[in-house]
DNA sequence: CGGGCCCTTGACGTTAGTCAAAGAGCGTGG
DNA sequence: CCACGCTCTTTGACTAACGTCAAGGGCCCG
């Protein structure tokens, strides 16, 4: 229970703000042990809760008329969801599912809007989490209209790994449909996407992912899509 | 004056806001004419403002490194951007440029600090504008991972159009090339796939659509990608 | 051992980007 | 007035990227 307020504490939603303020927001919240698979809220239902992920793995998702899933989040420890939606009485824009088993911490909207009226450090710090998921969702697009799909898994995987230069090996932290979908592809491409990887120096074997220069894969990444078979061409001439 | 006064009032920002509050808030704001294709603000850009439209046409778009521009939003009358970053004293997470002459209402940090400080229904406020931004990318993003380059074309199309059945037409209110870069596609793209509607009942002339049915191309901007052609095919077996 | 799930691979078709060329519309200057 | 250059748009030919369908391998679990 002490490391659970840790993790909340240290969430970026309260890490903002004075200890004991964000403390008193804690003891509202309450504990939602959840198995993979399990739906946590649908997109259109009325908004009810704001969730913290303490533990595990969630995704938000959007389903379109046609049936297609569409991954628009991928969160895990500290990240919060469902704040955009319960702060003003709305439905919520997408829908929630753990895709490991999963531990939340989950406030009721009352205890939202009491906070946002009488708490402007509170406030900020909704407005501070709104903003890194704008920021997100326009890197997101940014991503999916100015690169292949190649590229945006080059990205992920420089996104999980620490180091800025060298060697490094990384854990792909969910199974593959979901990191395909989550990229915006289907896993075919995505099983094919890393193979085409591999002339740039990285390595899947299982779920582990072995990049031999992080800054070759970089270069790869940000690389204009067109170039790469200009160059190819201009080598063989 | 006096309808700038009113469409600003009429701006989501102000709109759920006490009369009163919203005018005060108002004469802080400076009006700002901009000729086409003047940069408003810049991507990385410490944010100084924030803005409402009055009139004409804004871009907000994201460069990438190689070079490329993402066009993640166009705004027109009424609308307000920069407010993320504003609000917290952060750089502008895209570009911003007139696509036609504009008129603009600019906003100063420091006065939206003290709005959000001492006035709770601003405060509100900006929370429902930000909610509407992220609604507006979520959407955007389904769009993108759901649906080809013609059906994102139709519903476009279907976001111009009053009527909810029947015949229409309507009037594309930028050019061809920002509506393909919105729509994250080339223009020559654009163009083959306005081709592909003509089965669909639509017609295009200059910067004229007319459709024939509003609920045949509903369905098709709604229909499985992947649906189409076994439906031709079984049509013609 | 069999069934289900995840992942990969191959063959094939569709969609979208690239490059090049040309037509349409428009304002400018001769 | 016309020629010219400019931008926007369309079209064609070609290529790359991605989805679809089908098949098969590896793995876990009942």
């Amino acid at each position: 229970m002490k490391s659970l307020k840790n993790i909340a504490l240290r969430a970026p939603v309260f890490r903002s703000m004075p200890e004991e303020d964000a403390i008193r927001l804690l003891t509202k919240g309450r504990v939602k042990d959840i198995g993979r698979g399990a739906s946590i809220h649908l997109q259109g239902e009325r908004a009810h809760s704001m969730f913290i992920v303490i533990d595990g793995w969630v995704k938000l998702y959007r389903m379109s008329p046609c049936g297609s899933e569409a991954v628009v989040a991928v969160l895990t420890r500290g990240q919060c969801f469902g704040e955009v939606a319960a702060i003003r009485d709305e439905v919520y824009a997408t829908g929630a599912e753990a895709v490991s088993e999963a531990r939340l911490l989950q406030f009721d909207c009352q205890d939202l809007w009491k906070a946002v009226a009488t708490n402007l450090s509170f406030c900020r710090a909704l407005f501070s989490v709104m903003m890194k998921g704008n920021r997100d969702l326009v890197d997101q697009l940014e991503q999916l209209k100015s690169y292949t799909g190649t590229q945006r898994i080059a990205d992920f995987l420089l996104g999980l790994c620490k180091e800025e230069t060298g060697e490094c090996t990384v854990l792909l932290p969910y199974d593959k449909v979901l990191i395909a979908s989550w990229l915006g592809m289907k896993p075919e491409s995505l099983s094919r996407s890393f193979r085409r990887l591999e002339p740039h120096g990285v390595k899947i074997i299982k779920n582990r992912a072995t990049i031999s220069s992080v800054e070759r894969l970089m270069e790869f990444a940000d690389e204009d899509p067109s170039y790469s078979w200009s160059q190819k061409t201009c080598l063989t001439n």
